[in-house]
DNA sequence: CTGAAAGCGCTTACAG
DNA sequence: CTGAAAGCGCTTACAG
C-alpha cells in the first residue's frame, strides 16, 4: 500500500555511491563530510553536489564502530513511573544533549533480578553508563563496576570505584527531626522506606545524629514502603503509634497516608503533623501542601552527566558530588 | 590513579581472539554465541572455553553493522521536563522492553527549530522512531515522515502517512462541558493551550460540539497556554471573565490557577470552579482535589510500540489507534 | 559440520 | 591535496 509509488531509490546511499558519482576516492568523501580542511574546494564542491543529489547521510553505526565510540550513554533507573528517576533522567539528558550526547533509557523494574544484565548489556550500546540502583547488592555492585566503566552511580554510600554523585539524605533527615522538634513535637515516627534500599543507612545515621540533639524527644520506626500505597496503608500503624508528627519516607508515602488521612477525616496539620522528602511536584498541590525536604534530582542528573563527561575527555574520575537537599516549609506540619 | 594494579587485559576480546583460542574460525564462534545448531558439540565445548575464559562479549555495534539492526527505536518528546512525556515515554519503554528493544530518549525542547533535524539525528541511531511534536508544521511533519519511516506519532490530527496514535480530546473536553453544564453552571470560561499546537484543533470541534447541545450555556475562550505558570497568571483574566467554571488546557494549567485562587483566597470550589485534562499525578494531591479527564498515557506510549512493532516485522501499518479520555470526578468542581 | 571470503559503511595512517 | 589499503568486529552465503 506504501508501495504503489515506485520508489526512486530503495537503498540509501553509502559514501561509495557519493565517491563514485564524485568520481573520487571515499577517503575524500569522508573528509569533506566531517570538515577536514585538506580538500580542494573544486573537489570539495564536487563531492558535496553528489551528496545532494544522492541525499546521502552517513551511517551512524558505521562511524561508531570505525570510531569506537557511540556518543551515546545508557542511564538506567529502577522505575521508570517514579517522578524521582523521571527528573534525574531529565537531568541527564539535558546536560547530555548540551555535549552533544544521546540517552538511552533502561528499565529495570520489570526484572529486579536481572538488573546487572541489564546494566551489562545498555552499557554495551554506548560510552558510558549512570547506574541508579538502590537496591543492588553491594557486592555484586561492585564486580558489575569493573566492567562497565566508565560509569556513575547515584545515591549508593559506601567504598564505590566509580564516579559518584548522591544526596545527603542524612542530613536531610535530622534537619526534618530539628525541624518538628523545633515546633514543639516529642513523638516523632519515621515510616521507613524499602529494606535494603542503599539510602536507608542514611536515615539511620540522620536519625541518630538527630536523636542526640534532642534527648527528649522518641523518634520510633515503623516499615513501611517507598510507594502512594505503602504511605495509605500504614496509616492505622501510625494512628496507634501515638507520635503527634510522621516522617514519611518520601513524598508518595505521604501523599498515600495524606489521602487516607482525608478520608479517615483527621485533620493535618492538626490532629497529625506530616513531613515528606524529595519534594515532587505532587507535593506543592496536595492538601494540604507537604512540607518537605527538596531534593534538587535535575542537578543530581547534571552532576553525573558531568562526572560522565570528565572520564570520557580523559581527565581524572571526580571526587563524590553531594547535594544537600533544602527544607521547604509548606502547610503539613505545624506546631502539635 | 585507578591504574596502580596491571590491568590483566586493557583491550577486549573480539570474535578473532575467541577463534584464536579455541582453534576454530570465526564463522564457528560466531554460530555457537548465536546458537546456530549446526555446530560439533566438541568443538562447541571449546570455544565456549575460550569465551568464557576471554570474558568475551559480542561488540552490539559490530552486530547493528552486520544485521543493518540496532533493536532499539528512539522516542522524540516536546519536553522531558513535563509529567506527560515522561509517562508516555514510560510507557513506549516498557512495551518496547518486553519485545527486547531498548529507547533512545531525545527532547527537542532545547531547541524547538532544530526539532526535525533532531528526529532525523536519532533515528539514525535506530530502528523506528516514535515521534511526539504536537507543535511541529504539518507540511514540515509530512516531509520529515518520508524520510524517517517506520515511525509512528502521537497526537497529530489530520492526514499523516505514518502510523498514528491518538487522544480524543475533542470528545474529552465536550464530556467536560457536558459535566458542568450539567452541574448547573451558564458561564464557562476555555483556557486555551499554545497557539499552533495541534489539539487546539480538537478542542475547537470538541467545544463546537458541545456548544450545539447546550443552546443556553455561554462558553468564552482565552489564550493561556499549557504551564502552570500560564495558568497562575490567568487568575485574573479568569475573574474578569465572570465565568462560574473553567476548563484548563490541562492539569498543569489548572494547578497554577489553583494555586493563585487559595493565594487570593478565591474558594475553589465554590467562588470558582475549575476542571483540568490529562490527570497527572498531582492531579489527584491537588487541594482541592481536581476534576479533570484521565488520558491514558502509558497505554497511549504502549500502543505506539506496538505500531512500531508490527511495521518492523513487517506487517502493514495499523489503522489510527484513538484512545479515549475519561472523567475523573473530583472536588475542584461542584453545582455553582 | 566447518572455514575462507566477502560484506556491512565508515575512518585514518601511510604514500605520493 | 588525494587515493589505495587496512581496519573497526561482526554475519552469512558459498564451498567442501
Amino acid at each position: 500500500m506504501a508501495e504503489l509509488v515506485p520508489s526512486p531509490s530503495r537503498r540509501r546511499a553509502t559514501i561509495d555511491d557519493v565517491a563514485s558519482a564524485a568520481g573520487v576516492s571515499r577517503a575524500t568523501v569522508s573528509r569533506v563530510v566531517n570538515g577536514l580542511p585538506s580538500v580542494g574546494p573544486a573537489i570539495a564542491a564536487k563531492v558535496r553536489t553528489a551528496i545532494d543529489g544522492l541525499g546521502y547521510e552517513p551511517s551512524t553505526i558505521a562511524r561508531s564502530l570505525s570510531l569506537g565510540v557511540t556518543r551515546t550513554i545508557a542511564v538506567v533507573v529502577p522505575d521508570l513511573a517514579n517522578p524521582t528517576f523521571q527528573q534525574m533522567l531529565h537531568g541527564v539528558n539535558r546536560a547530555a544533549a548540551r555535549d552533544g550526547y544521546r540517552v538511552l533509557v533502561a528499565d529495570s523494574g520489570e526484572s529486579p533480578a536481572e538488573e546487572l544484565a541489564l546494566i551489562i548489556e545498555a552499557r554495551k550500546r554506548t560510552d558510558a553508563v549512570v547506574i541508579c540502583a538502590p537496591r543492588a547488592d553491594p557486592a555484586d555492585l561492585a564486580a558489575l563496576l569493573e566492567r562497565v566503566q566508565p560509569a556513575v552511580v547515584i545515591n549508593r554510600e559506601g567504598a564505590i570505584d566509580a564516579a559518584s554523585v548522591l544526596v545527603d539524605y542524612a542530613s536531610g533527615i535530622a534537619c526534618l527531626v530539628d525541624y518538628l522538634a523545633g515546633l514543639g513535637h516529642r513523638r516523632l515516627l519515621h515510616l521507613d522506606g524499602p529494606s535494603g534500599s542503599s539510602s536507608q543507612g542514611a536515615r539511620d545515621r540522620g536519625l541518630t545524629a538527630a536523636q542526640r540533639r534532642w534527648p527528649d524527644v522518641t523518634i520510633e520506626r515503623r516499615a513501611c514502603g517507598s510507594s502512594m500505597d505503602a504511605g495509605y496503608a500504614a496509616f492505622d500503624v501510625v494512628m496507634r503509634s501515638g507520635a503527634t508528627a510522621v516522617l514519611a519516607f518520601n513524598d508518595l508515602v505521604a501523599l498515600g497516608l495524606l489521602g487516607r488521612a482525608r478520608e479517615e477525616r483527621v485533620l493535618v496539620p492538626g490532629r497529625l503533623h506530616v513531613v515528606g522528602f524529595d519534594d515532587i511536584q505532587a507535593a506543592r498541590f496536595a492538601s494540604p501542601p507537604l512540607t518537605t525536604m527538596h531534593v534538587p534530582l535535575t542537578d543530581v542528573g547534571g552532576a553525573a552527566w558531568g562526572a560522565l563527561y570528565d572520564q570520557l575527555n580523559n581527565r581524572s574520575r571526580s571526587d563524590p558530588i553531594v547535594f544537600a537537599p533544602s527544607l521547604v516549609v509548606r502547610d503539613s506540619a505545624t506546631a502539635p
